[in-house]
DNA sequence: CGCTTAATATAGCCAC
DNA sequence: GTGGCTATATTAAGCG
């Protein structure tokens, strides 16, 4: 058993589980910038290293691949051969 | 005119550019991770607010639409200004 | 069950799932030329009106707030229907 | 000289521009219907191929490849390569 | 032609 | 664990 079993109910009545919503929500929307400025951060690395000549295309996959399991790559270039085989390409 | 033309070339010679390049590929990296970090803290949030008794589903909606009520106001906002830009009202 | 579980391995073999995949593909790519002409007479209209004195990048604008207005008000439905289904208002 | 050099500022005051200026987005809006169906008749594609046990990533880059020039494919990935060589990463 | 914004494709998440 | 949905990442287009 609760004491607010059921706080949508509250909103429309009470407003008390609304001022907990809201709460919630407002910790949302701050985390949510926050996370918004450090895409901003990597933006601007990525402009930065552009800057120095690099190429950002080829520094994400880069980024990617370290992340990507090798044999899950593998495995996904092997099917593609495969299919490609099939359509005669190549 | 520069002191590096073309790091790509470096890359393959000396290894400079690249011991640059992996210095931001580390920048990156970190900064994901740290992005990665606050998108737990927010799925924890919803986790809270789910275990309050609130519906998640409903709470995202609030919050999208939050945001997109925020967007609106600087879409008038922008075309507004290319209005006046486009009538000469400065 | 089905009468062919794995295309893929049929790909190899007998050819005949390559088969049916070429005609997938080939709707597809027909499509997309459709859906390519369509974008170049809305590029068309752009010119046009360009061509009668008008702000191209103003009228994008418009079309994207007229579209932005239709969704926000999809949204708001979405939402008032999430809400009603959650106090149990049918 | 035009009958209507700045279609702009009719719109403020006789509404005639007002009126072509409808057309124009009107036109534009019926075409971007008929590219969102198009769009929508894709997507069907791509779900009944899927429901005949085809990989759709796969097939979505079997048509990009099709597109693609080959030899601009080959210098992506001599290029990733020569990276990845600076990089120690195979 | 580079930079910004829109379209598309992918991946992660949540509910069933 | 599958399938739909949202969010992110990538790619393409438009503009100056």
């Amino acid at each position: 058993m609760n004491a607010r079993p059921d706080p949508n109910a509250d909103i429309a009545s009470t407003g008390v589980a609304g001022e907990e919503l809201k709460q919630f929500i407002e910790r949302i929307e701050r985390l949510e910038e926050e996370k918004a400025g450090i895409a901003d951060d990597i933006k601007e690395v990525f402009g930065e290293l552009k800057g120095r000549g690099f190429d950002t295309k080829i520094v994400r996959k880069i980024v990617a691949l370290r992340k990507q399991d090798a044999n899950e790559r593998q495995e996904q270039e092997a099917i593609l051969e495969l299919y490609m085989q099939a359509l005669g390409m190549q």
